[in-house]
DNA sequence: TATTGTTATACTCTATAACTATA
DNA sequence: TATAGTTATAGAGTATAACAATA
């Protein structure tokens, strides 16, 4: 028997939200995994999608990732040329990235898969809750200055 | 200009509950850290807590793990003192897992932690709202099989 | 000197699969 | 043969810090 009550320990939203967060996450890899693509990419390839191009150092202050972080998975996707780098010809030092006509058909078989997913966790409730759901997250990052979903 | 609505693209669930999860837990990290803790650690030392003692794949199984990941993570949490391993007299194949007095001591000084780290992020929602977040968390894990948050 | 992006290094987290000891 | 746990190996994800080129 602990010590201590556990009626603290059985409430903290940040864990369960992780666990939930964990298991959606460990799923959709699975399905992405089929078309070689990993979630961190997929959030990359998104974020690219919506743009003509980007430097480096503003995606990785948008997805709060260090420089390197980002280098490392530019080059996987242009590996799987899925995206481009161009030199910047003003500032001999930057480049922009820019996602690539594969890149660009993948995005919506991969938003596919998500929808998928979306389904199976989130398909059972109602829209009110989904949109709940969404307003809570949405309420939540605007209080900590990240990057906020949509208000729908 | 991209070359499908971005409407699908704007609204995954899936995708802003794993951003604002991150962004929870990231924080968190950095908190615990301070008590030579990781994440992992803690959700292994949480669940111990509140058992007398309990068989690796029993955890594996709870935790949604592999044996050999809480073998690892055992490893690394008994090294620092904060569990044992006790042999099975019966089936010498298998042996226990429990949290030592220290193990014991530490949780709830990480359990303020994650209290502090929940104030960050959901204390500026209402009693209501962090209600309803747990209510539609706890939906979305026991439909789909998993463990689930307490009803509270 | 400051900034951009890359690279070297390291560690956590987790998996798969082979292995050891026991049942 | 099957099971319990460990270990070897590997890869994703990410960080820090040093580095090269350029500003």
């Amino acid at each position: 028997m602990p010590d201590t009550p556990l009626s603290a320990l059985e409430t903290h939203l940040g864990y369960w939200l992780r666990m939930v967060s964990n298991q959606v996450s460990h799923r959709f890899a699975l399905k992405v995994e089929a078309m070689e693509v990993t979630v961190a990419e997929w959030v990359m390839l998104r974020e690219l999608y919506e743009v003509p191009a980007m430097v480096p150092s503003q995606l990785a202050g948008k997805l709060d990732l260090t420089r390197g972080a980002i280098s490392k998975l530019a080059d996987r996707l242009e590996n799987k040329g899925l995206v481009t780098r161009t030199a910047d010809e003003t500032d001999k030092r930057s480049h922009t990235l820019a996602i690539t006509g594969a890149g660009r058909e993948l995005v919506p078989q991969l938003a596919a898969l998500a929808d998928e997913n979306d389904a199976l966790f989130f398909g059972h409730l109602s829209a009110g809750e989904r949109q709940t759901l969404l307003d809570i997250l949405g309420k939540i990052t605007r209080q900590t200055g990240i990057r906020t979903p949509p208000t729908g």
